[in-house]
DNA sequence: ATACAAATGTAGCGACTGCTACAAAAAATT
DNA sequence: AATTTTTTGTAGCAGTCGCTACATTTGTAT
């Protein structure tokens, strides 16, 4: 039975990027097949329904993203005011572009509550923030939700174009 | 003519608050025309387009917000600290909820670049950004942009229910 | 080789989408 | 009263959606 595990394993591999990509909002299985180089009755054949595949890429890309961040920025513990600084950067670089414009699509979904949206959100967003602690000094530790709270609004900013100075 | 904007703005008064309400992820002109107490056919009618009332009823949205705030905070200039706490509690607040969820809902929509809703969100954003510099102090507009990304990050946390201290 | 199960293709259903052609009713104008 | 213009109803188009019935191929076990 692992071989259909592989297979779905497979799909949700070559679609996650495809997600990333061009976003989940309204888009359909024929449009999932061919980016998977495969037919829409075998997403459904290898997935009981949409939504299940949707989840199971889903959960896939938030893992991932999660990794991703342990192994950025090294171990040293840094001042809140530069952790900021070096966080928007990356925020604002074209690398991570898509993986926010995604944060944000998803934000949009878990807004009125719906699931698995919802609590993927939170699971994300509490992640970060523990990954943001441990990279501070220990006595602004304390700071960790207003930096983290800053730094969003500053990826929202930016997403929309909203830019007084510079 | 004035009879036809009349018009347009006890629809998009109507649907304000159905909006609000439920959302607008994918909801279509039959749904809003019920909602309205009149026909698909009547909405296009008044609205060359679905996009179009979508927009005229963000925008009333937008205006009715800010109008709020405006009588809600007075007229009196403050300073960025004393702002931005205000506005938090206001946006925690059980009232602005709808608006705040209708917000992350247009964000969403916003992160792909479609339209209309990326423009509105720009809009609706660059608006909050100019109500606040116009009230804080002369010496502190500056500072106006870092509060609003402070401020909005807070929404963030809080409508995905990240939440550290407390 | 035969029998059975897993995998895949083809075609299409019914419900929806935004939108429109056509015509009738209602209102305004002459 | 006649004519034109504005407003509204009815019906439906062409497209998309998730999903499925049915048939066929492919693989596996006996």
């Amino acid at each position: 039975m692992s071989k259909t595990l592989d297979k779905r394993q497979m799909i949700v591999g070559l679609l996650e990027a495809y997600i990333l990509a061009n976003g989940l909002t309204g888009i359909g299985i024929r449009e999932l097949a061919k980016a998977a180089g495969t037919s829409d009755r075998m997403l459904l054949y290898y997935f009981e329904t949409r939504d299940e595949l949707i989840d199971a890429i889903f959960m896939s890309i938030a893992n991932n993203m999660e990794a991703q961040l342990s192994l950025l920025l090294g171990e040293h513990k840094r001042t809140a005011s530069v952790l900021l600084e070096e966080l928007t950067m990356m925020g604002r670089s074209q690398e991570f572009m898509p993986s926010i414009r995604l944060w944000f699509e998803l934000l949009g979904l878990a807004a009125r509550g719906q699931e698995p949206y919802r609590s993927n959100a939170t699971r994300i967003g509490r992640n970060w923030l523990r990954w943001i602690e441990g990279k501070l000094e220990k006595r602004q530790v304390h700071q960790a939700e207003e930096l983290f709270a800053t730094l969003e609004g500053r990826f929202l900013l930016h997403l929309i174009g909203v830019k007084t100075n510079e």
